[in-house]
DNA sequence: TCTGGGGTCCTAGGACCC
DNA sequence: TCTGGGGTCCTAGGACCC
């Protein structure tokens, strides 16, 4: 805990949906959820109007359905254009402090005192953060962010979620456990439905009532590390650096399917085609890594990991699926899986195989697709689209996805510089409308 | 039509080594 | 030769976060 309020939080505002609102002029207002929209999906983020009715993250899309009225929009994500709008405010932080820490696309903790701004003061830090949200705002096309500033990490976390949304929230120092020990212990990071369920057994309810336990109690409770952590946290005691590279200690890339898979020959393949992305992206980060772990999750949601440790670090999609295809085998897969995982770590800097690697085009035959895998069927047309999905059309220019069906699909011609714009069902292979690139929310100044 | 996808950190037991 | 102790690696699972 510092002298000084020099921690700052963000967390912008039902982030997702905020950047489909502000791309979809016809959805301003109106209920959003966006996240999976198949039989198996859930909600990554609902709008604040969406909220209303009840859906909320993690909740099952099916369940926000019922939740929420007719017309209603459940879209799917589009991860570009949350990335473009998180890189101009992770722009905006930088130009606070050089010591910015993402948390995640949508949150992030700046050091203030590391940055070129002296004034420290509780009005000064106001100021600051005023000065923030209303650059946010401009610079994102109207997305806000809640703020919290505070003397550590977990108070500029906990500020940050007291006035959302578009909060701004600034615990001066010296008032830190007035402001915590009233709240409930769930706030605290690291205290989920298991740990909260083990409090409440023991009469914890606020932080106010973890402050009382005594640090054996809580080991007891939580173990000795998350116990530790309990204890001090209920003190505002937080000597969390703010840590502006952190390296990156696996990648993984999972999926669940539609309906529950039991051909031994399709989880192969999947598994190739998951191993291939991993590869890919353990190569564009020039990493490579010596566990390959297998998850399975099977029909009846219970889920185990198999790993194994390979003599070298490896980056090669064919050495990952191989290793992952074993664990598969040995693990069996009756009675039929719902999701497969394949991740890889124990990661370090440079891929054994670099220096003697070809770089012929070995990526298709290491999904193992093009070898022995019958050609994919054509997706019929109208799986081609889904909502939310950007396109374009040679006569009816930019627009989005509604919905789909019966060989058709609906589009709503309308960007984020333009009024709600109108509505058409076209034919799901009409030749004229083709997938397109997220809108740009910035008015042009020079002819483009 | 229950329950995503990408991660991190911790714990615990057994193997193995000194 | 009848019983140690510490450290590290590996594996599996669980809790948690966004």
């Amino acid at each position: 805990m510092r002298r000084e309020a020099s921690v700052l939080h963000l967390d912008l505002d039902a982030f997702f949906a905020a950047v489909e609102q502000r791309d979809k002029p016809s959805l301003r207002g109106r209920p959003v959820v966006v996240g999976g929209t198949g039989g198996r999906g859930v909600v990554a983020t609902a709008s604040y109007e969406a909220r209303a009715y009840g859906a909320r993250s993690a909740m099952s899309t099916a369940e926000a359905r019922r939740r929420c009225p007719a017309g209603t929009a459940f879209l799917g994500g589009r991860f570009g254009a949350y990335r473009r709008t998180s890189e101009v405010v992770m722009a905006l932080l930088r130009e606070l402090s050089p010591l910015v820490e993402p948390v995640s696309i949508d949150e992030a903790y700046v050091d203030l005192a590391a940055g070129p701004g002296s004034d420290l003061s509780v009005d000064g830090v106001t100021e600051l953060a005023r000065r923030l949200k209303a650059d946010i705002a401009a610079a994102t096309g109207g997305v806000t962010g809640s703020v919290g500033i505070g003397s550590s990490k977990l108070m500029a976390k906990i500020a940050s979620d007291l006035d959302k949304p578009d909060g701004l929230v600034v615990v001066p120092p010296g008032s830190e456990l007035d402001v915590l020990h009233p709240l409930p212990v769930t706030r605290l990071g690291g205290v989920g439905p298991a740990t909260a369920e083990r409090l409440r057994q023991v009469g914890v309810r606020t932080v106010a009532d973890l402050a009382a336990k005594s640090l054996t109690d809580l080991v007891t409770l939580a173990g000795r590390a998350h116990g530790t952590g309990l204890y001090q946290l209920a003190r505002a005691e937080d000597e969390r650096p703010v840590v502006a590279e952190r390296e990156a200690k696996s990648v993984s890339q999972e999926s669940t399917f539609e309906r529950d898979l039991t051909d031994l020959a399709e989880l192969n393949r999947l598994i190739d085609a998951m191993a291939a992305r991993v590869g890919e992206r353990l190569r564009d980060s020039a990493l490579s890594g010596r566990t390959v772990t297998l998850k399975l999750r099977r029909y009846d949601f219970t889920t185990m990991t198999r790993s194994q440790t390979l003599p070298q670090p490896t980056d090669d999609a064919r050495q990952v699926a191989t290793t992952a295809r074993r664990l598969l085998a040995e693990a069996g897969h009756g009675g039929g899986l719902r999701l497969i995982g394949v991740g890889v770590s124990g990661l370090s800097q440079y891929a054994q195989g670099d220096l003697f690697a070809d770089d012929s085009p070995v990526e298709e035959e290491a999904s193992g697709i093009a070898v022995e895998a019958p050609a994919a069927p054509e997706p019929p047309a109208d799986r081609r689209w889904w909502p939310g999905q950007d396109v374009v059309h040679d006569e009816l220019g930019p627009g989005w996805v509604w919905g789909r069906g019966l060989g058709r699909v609906t589009v709503r011609f309308e960007g984020p510089l333009t009024p709600p714009g109108p509505v058409r069902t076209l034919a799901a292979d009409d030749p004229a409308l083709h997938p397109g690139d997220p809108p740009d929310w910035r008015p042009t100044t020079m002819g483009a």
